[in-house]
DNA sequence: TCATTGTCTTATCATATTATCACATTTGAT
DNA sequence: ATCAAATGTGATAATATGATAAGACAATGA
């Protein structure tokens, strides 16, 4: 069972605080920034998968947050905000929101539209609607964020399921080495042989023979690729 | 520019008369359907981009509709209802809801949410395109990197998939072994002799008969062109 | 707190790719 | 037909790239 991590970026403690219990009992894991500059910080550092993001922070207006995030980022942002003008929210939800909410807000509201974001992010990485994946002895449960063998559960550490899931939604075509990085790891690099350790171990982890794998295949130079039929 | 069209299922003929002016006045293409029955028939009489969706129908409730047409179907739907209990927006959204407005709403809220559902339908969309390159028995799938010699895959090394890039690129066009060896190694030389290794290597993988060559043709004197038809 | 798990780094070994060379073959001008 | 220049090709050496194990360190969870 794989969580997904949402970042918290609110600076009324009580609120994050109430947010941050709610979602970890639902088996999330959870960051939380009170300001605009730890929300970026904590972003670029942890790479969560959606962001809450209210837009009365002390430091920089949410908008900006928003603004700055969708220059390097396509991550879902959750608006949560007291400010429930109009005009606010058409240009919060233009720059690239994905939702908005007005507090005083229900927490299972929140939880519910936190888990249409989720959908569709797995939508859009699987384009088909299909949550299971099979190829040979490998299954992929989006849903539930598992990965068997034969039947048999493999415990996948975050970045090694990210990792599959990344080549699954690609099956196929060839992806660099830092194209890769920059997906799974969410910022760029020079050094990427992260990338080949992580691949070594999540071939240990799913293929029979990792001299000769069935399903993630080597581009020498190039990157790598998950085998098409 | 395409317009989207967009199914209002609604029996208040006010409100949908309004919703439905705004809409058109941006562009949009609008339906209308004022109950379960009609906007079912609707949907799959015109098979709409996004349905607005009001839950409190004469004939059914809306819930069911939103879990009947996902039974087939993965059109966008956003609610918009006069229903603002907690647990109603849940069901809704969990169901398969894109979004949940409550009523009385904002003209504008509505169509920035609109707006983002259009974002992500475009999201989802992009991944499909392909760029393959055909040619007699040589296919080049640009985005998976591959190339098939009569649907055999062949592996070409990267310097000799740039080759073939460019050559296909430039297809019916010679170029020089000085300006090959530019592009391709990306720095001048006056020693281009490797292009003469690489040119054979490449011929022994992709041509049927290396000697009478029916892709990479050689010009002597000047350089190489791709064969044009 | 301590044990467990996950992440990142480094070192080593194995493999694939690239560069170079020597020589064979082809080409085109005479 | 002949020959010099241009091109093709196979072998091999040099280099670049990849796989993997082991260990340091950080984060997490009971």
């Amino acid at each position: 069972m794989n969580k997904l991590t949402i970042l918290i970026v609110e600076d009324d403690k009580y609120i994050s605080n109430f947010i941050a219990i709610s979602l970890e009992k639902d088996g999330y894991k959870v960051l939380t920034a009170s300001s605009a500059a730890e929300g970026l910080f904590m972003f670029s550092s942890h790479n969560p998968d959606v962001i809450l993001l209210d837009l009365g922070l002390p430091d920089k207006d949410g908008i900006d947050v928003i603004k700055e995030l969708r220059t390097f980022s396509e991550v879902p942002i959750l608006v949560v905000s007291a400010r429930g003008q109009e005009k606010e929210k058409i240009e919060a939800l233009d720059l690239g929101g994905d939702d908005y909410v007005t507090k005083p807000f229900y927490m299972g509201e929140l939880m519910a539209r936190i888990r249409v974001v989720e959908r569709n992010m797995a939508k859009s990485l699987m384009q088909h609607e299909e949550s299971i994946f099979f190829s040979k002895s490998l299954t992929v449960d989006f849903d539930k964020r598992r990965v068997l063998i034969d039947d048999r559960e493999v415990h996948l550490t975050p970045i090694e399921y990210k990792l599959l899931l990344l080549l699954i939604a690609n099956k196929g075509k060839v992806l660099t080495h830092n194209y890769i990085f920059k997906q799974v790891w969410g910022y760029e690099s020079i050094d990427t042989k992260n990338v080949r350790v992580y691949m070594a171990n999540l071939r240990r982890k799913i293929e029979k023979n990792t001299a000769n794998p069935q399903f993630i295949l080597t581009e020498v130079g190039v990157g790598y690729r998950f085998a098409d039929e």
